[in-house]
DNA sequence: GCGCCGCTGTCTTGCGCGTGTCATCAATCC
DNA sequence: GGATTGATGACACGCGCAAGACAGCGGCGC
């Protein structure tokens, strides 16, 4: 899961400081500013995930910023948080109509900005958030139904999907063909345990990548778990 | 276009009725009850666009009530909006990890909660909102009932277009048979899933233009999902 | 009213892939 | 070495989806 990117535009600078240094330190890859007309520069040259717009910004406007963001096609859906000092109804209002997808009035806690960051992100880049399961160098999307081991897709029938997402959901730990069958199937009672190890089997075979260890482990007269891989 | 239909969650009874009133006159669907429980149980029977959802009701705590919803498969993308009380910073924050959209502090302008709820919709369902769809090479105008791609016209049934239109509201999407039923049906209890395999053939061909993929992915045992093509 | 046509829901058929079981071989344990 | 447990390959069955056909329905023009 890749760093996500923030474009933090603040001109207050011990604000923006404190900023930087907290949403790195949560794995964001932070670019700040205090210049609304750099800004537009670092957006286009390479569009963030995210950004951070102060209203009260030196050179270009916030809303000015905010309004030429949208109208250009790479970065026209980059989710935008507005900070405000103004607590006046009408500017947030407006805001919000201009295209901005949230708004914060100083003073806020980071706490809070960060929750709000999370929240916007979760919502349009659900990969970025954990919507998807991450176990080692793969990846499970239960939304999209799709599987990917070091960025390459596989293709997975059905029970070995649910296999696998069942392991991926409880990463390490072992589990009875019992545990697993009761897991992945709906008739879990009328199949023979022995069938597990034969999807086991085809599962790992589905997730093979040459070069790359087996991420299955067997655990003798006990089960299987799945171990994080890189 | 179809009214978007909205869950109010509101214990405070003047609040509640000024509140229905209001989205009543802008065009919503409003359904509006004072209780948590009651709350889950017509999420559960007939999912709304969107929840505003007070914190402080009756019942099952708001908290709860959001974290219930997220849990379900049916609900767990319906964006919710908040109400929480003055400076309860903490609620705020617990709510948006809790999976919250969007918050409003008490007291609030119905004006302002007007633009938010509207502000998301955007955001989430851009059709609701009369903006036009784009997913890879293919668009949709909501309000011409135009659909193209890659600038060619395409003619298309009602069924199969607002079949479209759910899957590119929400691209890459993997939707169950009784998902799409529901959503691109008005009587969907009375049709068999099998149906919906036959709409997909005829949007298929429908869509189809030489040289490029099919954009529409067939999920063995789970469904169908629309993902980019260019 | 009549006939035409487009849309829709269901059914049938056919095919491919996924699935469960078994027999056999390999590994591990005592 | 014998016994137990897991891995592997083969195979037959059936489920799930695609495709074609068709009848019912409603709108529309004449």
């Amino acid at each position: 899961m890749p760093a996500p990117k923030l474009l933090l535009v603040e001109d207050d600078a011990p604000l923006a400081e404190l900023l930087e240094y907290r949403f790195s330190a949560e794995g964001y890859a932070v670019r700040a500013t205090a210049n609304g007309d750099d800004a537009l520069l670092y957006a286009a040259e390479d569009p963030p995930d995210l950004v951070i717009l102060d209203w009260m910004i030196e050179g270009t406007s916030g809303i000015e910023v905010c309004r030429r963001l949208r109208r250009r096609e790479e970065t026209a859906h980059v989710p935008i948080i507005m900070l405000t000092a103004r607590g006046a109804e009408d500017d947030r209002v407006r805001g919000l109509e201009t295209g901005a997808d949230d708004y914060l009035t100083k003073p806020f806690s980071p706490r809070e900005l960060l929750a709000r960051v999370a929240a916007v992100l979760r919502r349009v880049r659900p990969a970025l958030a954990g919507e998807t399961l991450s176990v080692g160098d793969m990846t499970l999307d239960p939304v999209a139904f799709r599987v990917e081991r070091g960025g390459a897709p596989l293709h997975l029938g059905p029970t070995e999907y649910r296999l696998l997402k069942y392991l991926m959901e409880h990463p390490k730990r072992v589990f009875s063909r019992a545990q697993l069958l009761e897991a992945a199937w709906d008739n879990a009672d009328e199949i023979s345990e022995r069938t597990v190890d034969v999807h086991i089997r085809r599962l790992r075979q589905a997730i093979e990548v040459a070069g790359r260890d087996d991420p299955i482990r067997t655990v003798r007269s006990a089960g299987y778990a799945l171990e994080p891989v890189r």
